[in-house]
DNA sequence: CCATCTTTGTGCACGCGTTCACAAAGACAT
DNA sequence: ATGTCTTTGTGAACGCGTGCACAAAGATGG
């Protein structure tokens, strides 16, 4: 009974791994960086450094693209940031809708990061009558029951959902009725939705609680072996004078 | 020369997969949402609907943390509340401070996600003299050159940067030196730490091109068996005229 | 107290991703 | 043309994460 596929269908795209994919767009900005330098050519040593990631890594990312290099010289950027671009899909035109222009809707809007690799704003919806005409990011924003008819006129296929965890829902389904195939969800929430639409989450919340959890490791560890550094965890455990265990008022049964 | 790890250690903590690890915020969600509803009790199966991943992932995931279940019955809500807090270190106050004032630090400042998990907005800080005094969310911003004496009077070990790319490196350096261990960050660029500070990254436009790049695979492979359902994959087609080469101004060497 | 039924906890196998290490390929100098 | 030197591309090994499938554990009813 609805047993929607929750997250992506990972079924290995053409044979380029899920891994190799997620890790392009940072290659891309990479080479885009050097590409403004007028950097003609890089090594794989040099790039994997500048990307963050280890160089055989990145040689064998490239090798599912195909044989793009030359040996004893190294990748040239030009026409590397072109192959990598179309691969993503960037040599198109991508018009995303943006639903929920609260902070966050508003931020995503004047994000420079979108329009700079083939994604354009289409439109801007918002459930609130008060937001309707009033512009964000140069854009008016439209009221929720355009949003329907905004995305067949611009043929819209990727959502960017920004509204409160309890709307994400809800317009999640408008938005793949009408048409969109691809999510990116902030709001806290896990949709359901029918194969074939993909799904990524941002999820702000879930990143600082990883964070935490391995502050509190590193903060444990250092007062197991004491006088590793006194920077700055162990203040940080001085001011939060408070136990483990707190002032949550869980039930502890048995 | 200067090989300071660029991403997490992921040394395997305790015991506890980094997987499982940043699953745990997940189950908590799903768990405080069942806890409000004043529901006693959970199954595996329930809960990994709840959560949207595979039942018996969760059991595996929750053996890491202990035997915490009852068989035939399941899980006490309530007590998994309290363990999977305790483990992710919430049951205690982490102090953060977001640096960079924009339009996303404001949306940061403005989440309630934050507050609700033991995180504790300690300071907003701005590079921008303008910004200063000038309340965000209730909390008055302070100026950059406040950033060390706020981070040691406060404790704070944990930092939010959600300044340009360009200033994330520098801002980067400052935390850290003044005893920063963790890091979030938003701005589009690769930090290098020092090795015992963790970076988490959050990239808006890598996330876009990955949905971009699967969209463009569904795309070609509908057009490869035709009528598959005239949703709008194929009207995004059309409106977005332009072959998959497009007027990308690439040299194509060789 | 015993039988049955539900649900957990986990051993095992499999597949993906990462890393090493090296042969092949080409540039460059002589 | 030949040798040397740099750097790519990749075969192979390894380790982690996932999912299956089932035995053990406990609740529940008679």
């Amino acid at each position: 009974m609805a047993t929607g596929r929750t997250h992506r269908p990972a079924t290995r795209s053409r044979g380029i791994p899920e891994a190799t994919v997620a890790r392009l767009p940072l290659y891309l900005r990479a080479l885009t960086a050097l590409s403004e330098r007028s950097v003609p050519t890089v090594s794989s040593e040099e790039l994997a450094a500048a990307a963050g990631v280890n160089s055989a890594k990145l040689r064998k990312d490239f090798s599912y693209l195909g044989s793009y290099g030359t040996r004893g010289v190294g990748y040239d950027v030009e026409y590397l940031v072109y192959q990598i671009s179309r691969e993503l899909g960037l040599t198109q035109d991508w018009p995303v809708v943006i639903v929920g222009i609260g902070n966050l809707g508003a931020a995503l809007a004047n994000y420079g990061g979108f329009a700079s690799r083939g994604f354009r704003v289409a439109a801007l919806i918002d459930a609130d009558p008060a937001m309707a005409g009033k512009p964000v990011a140069g854009i008016p924003v439209q009221h929720a029951d355009e949003l329907e008819k905004i995305i067949e006129d611009n043929g819209v296929s990727i959502g960017v959902i920004a509204t409160p965890a309890g709307a994400a829902q809800p317009v999640c389904d408008r938005l793949v009725a009408a048409g969109v195939t691809s999510i990116l969800n902030f709001a806290p929430t896990v949709l359901t939705v029918p194969d074939g639409v993909d799904v990524r989450k941002v999820d702000l919340s879930i990143e600082l609680q990883i964070l935490a959890f391995h502050e509190q490791r590193k903060a444990g560890e250092e007062r197991a072996a004491e006088g590793t550094g006194p920077t700055a965890a162990t203040r940080g455990k001085e001011s939060a004078k408070q136990g483990p265990d707190g002032d949550v008022p869980a039930v502890m049964p048995a």
